[in-house]
DNA sequence: CAGTGAGCGAGCTTCCGCTTGACTT
């Protein structure tokens, strides 16, 4: 018999069904040392020696990995293949101190393929990858245990600091000081109704001011309701003649599949969900076997999952829907480690219909199965007709669009409404039906929903698929922010805060610090 | 002699990232 831990006891079930009788494979439950949470732990003296104790809760699942070793031939340590995964394969050896032979095994997707295929080629322990995560370890504990005293003293007790949070919560202070000094700026657009002249009935379109003397006007250039009058009084007796006709067909591609960040995003604008509920609910797909694992960085599909999709699609939509050939994502985030699938329906034969946990779980699942199906489905092709008019010196133009081909969109993010311009042609002489000027101001950034403040954490490469949910929840907790209507602002003990360390630690609280840590 | 207050020491809070139950509300 082969013992084979896995971080996840979910991910663990389905890899022993895959390996049969020969292997056991049980879980760590993540990490199972860290160092202590009463004291710092960290040698400042001896080269930052990082003093490692086995927590409570890990105490009774290294007891029974103990047992298991005890009655196996080998170790298999399949741990998650990225920095905190090889860590953890570091510290189970440290704490179970095994007298059987120790193999270091990863893999990217949970299918019976690769989990074969990682079987038959074992490696050792990464010890440069290991010294990456202790020092991460480290270094956060360093900053948050030295900076969080700080502000017991200067602040209030019970507060906290740290490499993640505390940038969040600048982000967060800094747009709101953005807003509060914005200055909204007045600007006025002209629009013109015309109609095609012989037959005079039917065929009204809208067109926009562009330009004045064959330049283009800037969007603030008409300032005031005297300025726009100007243009008004300039056009009365103008001639509507189409000066330029461009026909451009479009694409527009489908959207990767679900990641952590993305999910978590998408499930807040379009259902209303919290991060904490998103996680929430995940969890307990990816524990049913409905769903891939919920926390992860990788837009990688496994191929297995691709044929599938190109099957329901051919089925269901029919085959000019699906592609000749599968489409690749590559992710565009900081510091991506891909240790796993991206978030995708484990069965995509199963649709939400079937999902009977609660209303929101087959709404989440509805959402995934979608996106993956979609990410896979052809794109959509759209013309896109640009009509520019002259009148006198100045120039208006006018867009339409017509759906040629829907592909994706049929499926995820909907059908926009064809807009319609009447049959025209270079010289055609147009009639004005209504010239109006409209008054706009200038818009102050949007303050932070969750999903925007996640998107922002993670193309600065801060945080992981793991901490996300757990951030937002501690930056409210703490009192730095709050929520209203849906977004985040900052509370007065958050800007304090924030203050004082921007003023004492800059350093630790710039936005690249944990960029130039993953660097160095 | 009761009440007040200064002074002192002990004990508590805290990070990020990996994972779920075992708790309480």
């Amino acid at each position: 018999m082969n013992l084979v831990i896995v971080e996840s006891p979910a991910k663990g079930k389905t890899i022993e069904k895959y390996l049969g009788k020969d292997y056991k494979v049980l879980a760590s439950f993540g990490h199972v040392r860290d160092l202590p949470t009463k004291t710092l732990g960290v040698d400042t003296k001896n080269n930052f020696k990082p003093e490692y104790v086995i927590p409570i809760k890990a105490r009774k699942t290294i007891a029974t990995l103990k047992k298991e070793i005890a009655n196996a031939d080998a170790l298999f340590l399949a741990t998650d293949y990225d920095r905190e995964g090889e860590a953890i394969a570091f510290h189970l050896i440290e704490a179970i101190k095994p007298k059987k032979p120790i193999k270091r095994i990863t893999f990217h997707e949970i299918t019976e393929p690769a989990i074969k295929e990682a079987i038959k080629c074992p490696r050792d322990i990464d010890m440069n990858l290991v010294d990456a995560q202790q020092a991460r370890r480290v270094l956060d504990r360093l900053v948050g245990y030295k900076l969080s005293p700080f502000l017991w003293k200067k602040v209030a007790q019970g507060l906290s600091a740290g490499r993640v949070q505390s940038v969040a919560v600048r982000l967060i202070v800094e747009r709101e000081r953005e807003i509060q000094k914005f200055k909204p700026e007045e600007y006025w657009s002209i629009e013109a109704l015309l109609s095609k002249d012989n037959p005079p009935a039917g065929g009204q379109f809208k067109a926009i001011l562009t330009e004045k003397d064959g330049k283009k006007i800037d969007k603030l250039a008409i300032k005031s309701d005297k300025d726009a009058q100007k243009v008004l009084d300039d056009l009365k007796n103008a001639d509507y003649i189409v000066s330029e006709i461009k026909i451009e067909t479009k694409k527009k591609y489908p959207s990767p599949p679900f990641t952590t960040s993305t999910l978590q995003m998408e499930a807040g604008t379009k259902l209303g969900f919290t991060s904490k509920q998103t996680m929430k609910l995940a969890q307990d797909l990816y524990e049913d076997g409905l769903i891939t694992y919920m926390r992860t960085d990788s837009l990688n599909i496994s191929p297995m999952a691709m044929k599938a999709a190109r099957n329901v699609i051919s089925e269901k939509y029919g085959s000019r829907y699906a592609l000749p050939s599968p489409r690749f994502y590559k992710t565009k985030a900081k510091g991506a480690q891909e240790a796993h699938e991206a978030i995708r329906p484990t069965d995509l034969a199963v649709v939400s219909d079937q999902i009977r946990i609660s209303d929101k779980h087959t709404k989440l699942y509805d959402l995934i199965w979608k996106r993956m199906i979609a990410s896979q489905m052809k794109e959509a092709e759209i013309d896109e007709t640009i009509v520019k008019i002259a009148a006198s010196n100045y120039g208006f133009a006018s867009t339409g669009q017509k759906i040629q081909f829907d592909g994706f969109l049929k499926l995820y993010n909907g059908l926009k409404k064809d807009i319609e311009l009447p049959n025209l042609a270079k010289g055609n002489k147009l009639s004005l039906e209504k010239l109006d000027k409209f008054q706009h101001f200038t818009e102050p950034p949007a303050r932070f929903t969750e999903g925007a403040l996640i998107k922002e954490l993670e193309k600065r490469g801060i945080g992981r698929p793991s901490t996300y949910a757990p951030t937002i929840s501690v930056v409210q907790d703490r009192g730095y922010v709050e929520k209203a209507q849906g977004k985040l602002l900052p509370k007065d003990i958050g800007m304090a805060v924030n203050d004082l360390l921007v003023e004492h630690f800059p350093n630790i609280v710039d936005y690249d610090f944990t960029a130039r840590l993953e660097e160095e």
